[in-house]
DNA sequence: AAAACATTTCGATAATACTAGAAATATATT
DNA sequence: AATATATTTCTAGTATTATCGAAATGTTTT
């Protein structure tokens, strides 16, 4: 993972709107919610909601997989991964130098 | 930490510049980096390097400390530790329910 | 107090992001 | 095939962010 790709995850998830949505996607676990339920839990119009989503899924945050007419949105959990690890070891506190 | 506050984390960590220097003042720990160190390490200039600082400051995700006319940044441990544990805590991939 | 050095603030431009109503697309049901 | 449901794309206005040269500020040395 380049620098870039780490930032560009931190940039998406810099957003309260979409820190909500990725938190509860990771809460939902592997089969997610769809875009609907979390249209309505959140509060927020479709279109806006439509372009955090995408948001997200351009940075590998998250994936969408349709069931019938419901979109299923889900955590890319490799990515969350490589973003924790991110900051434990590129960003580890390192006082023996 | 509300979310609000957390996404203000993220979302100053997610511009590459702002991101390597982030990286290394961790790197530095606790004496940390001059401004004018990272400027010629990174070549770019004062103020656009100024305002990158600043908006970290802004985050809590840094502090600054004079000493003479040079200018010391560095991480603000506590805050990158609430980040760490929001992606752990609030973020774990919970498979028990 | 003048000159040198370190960093920030000002000012201005360009680029990117946020928001959301309305129209379009895709799928399912009757 | 018509209707209903779920979601995205279009369009457009507003707001925020990024960039950096030049001027200003604060600090040290001479």
């Amino acid at each position: 993972m380049t620098i870039e790709e780490i930032a560009k995850a931190f940039k998406e998830l810099g957003h309260a709107t979409r820190l909500l949505v990725f938190k509860r996607l990771v809460k939902a676990g592997e089969k997610g919610v769809s875009v609907g339920t979390l249209k309505d839990e959140l509060g927020i119009p479709n279109s806006t909601l439509s372009h955090h989503i995408s948001s997200l899924v351009s940075a590998g945050l998250i994936k969408q997989q349709r069931e019938g007419r419901v979109l299923y949105c889900s955590v890319e959990y490799d990515k969350l991964l490589s973003v924790i690890s991110f900051l434990q070891d590129e960003c580890c506190i390192d006082e023996t130098k």
